[in-house]
DNA sequence: CGCACCCCCTGCCGGC
DNA sequence: TGCCGGCAGGGGGTGC
């Protein structure tokens, strides 16, 4: 679910937010990803949202001190606003609330998601990560320059995020149907044409994505609850042994890397 | 360098 | 109907 561009509808759908002073923090359980200390609330009580940003998949909210909120979804994790009056749900672990009586909820079943503060430049988690996709710093040329020698999986090197960030199991899925090449070739063995159609569908993938609001598998929703309908347009991801949609050639399921992968063996080579 | 394998945790689904 | 194993979008660590 939170990939690319969940993350990034989040962040859009959490607009409200800007301009908003942080009242209180509600710490209703601290042991996500990274334990929430005491920082947290000493960072972000009584600042203001100036500014929300994602770098990959996570999510930056800047505030008036300079200081900022660092948050990844994991799997499972939401924001939504709500007013502050709100019953608590299940797995609401942050609660942000706001002096105009709104509320930013974290929620996250699996809790291996995870919300910290601090410089923004000190960010270890962002240290190595490489270009957006989306961004003009990922280009034909970068592409050609990170697969090359590569004997790794090329679906493996979308996925890397200190190559390009955001990429996540779907949409390397979607955009190597996209692009007509088999997860599994090797990325030092793809033709110039071929990083240049995966450069394109990375983009187009991406972005439509973006445009429909993201793909709510099970309970993926944005910050003011709203689904993403992406998942309607999947043309591989999740339909091992239906017909593709191109050839009605069957889509098959393999495993790299411990994570499902699903091609048409006919349309990607 | 790159992979297989393990962990973190809860929820859901299919099979029995 | 109910239990249980397997599997799931994430990242991180270890050992080969």
């Amino acid at each position: 679910m939170p990939e690319l561009p969940e993350v990034e509808t989040v962040r859009r759908s959490l607009a409200p937010i800007v301009g908003q002073t942080i009242e209180a923090l509600d710490v209703r359980e601290r042991r996500l990803r990274r334990r929430v200390t005491s920082d947290l609330s000493k960072r972000t009580i009584g600042q203001r949202i100036i500014r929300l940003d994602r770098c990959g998949k996570y999510l930056l909210i800047h505030l008036s001190s300079g200081d900022a909120v660092l948050a990844h979804l994991g799997m499972s994790g939401t924001f939504t606003i709500v007013p502050v009056s709100t019953p608590l749900e299940p797995h609401d672990h942050l609660r942000f609330l706001f002096t105009n009586g709104s509320a930013l909820v974290f929620n996250d079943p699996r809790r291996f998601g995870l919300v910290l503060a601090g410089r923004p430049e000190a960010f270890e988690e962002l240290a190595h990560m490489g270009p957006d996709p989306l961004s003009n710093e990922f280009s034909p040329a970068l592409l050609r320059q990170m697969t090359r020698g590569r004997k790794r999986p090329v679906k493996n090197l979308l996925m890397d995020q200190r190559l390009v960030a955001g990429i996540g199991n779907i949409y390397a899925n979607e955009i190597l149907f996209e692009a007509g090449v088999r997860p599994s070739r090797q990325a030092r063995n793809l033709r110039l044409a071929e990083l240049d159609l995966l450069h394109t569908a990375t983009r187009r993938v991406l972005a439509e994505a973006i445009a429909t609001g993201g793909s709510s598998i099970s309970d993926y929703r944005d910050g003011s609850g709203q689904p993403g309908y992406f998942q309607l347009r999947f043309r591989v991801y999740d339909r091992g042994g239906q017909p593709c949609l191109n050839c009605a050639t069957l889509v098959r399921r393999a495993v790299h890397a411990g994570r499902s992968s699903f091609y048409c063996p006919k349309c990607q080579r």
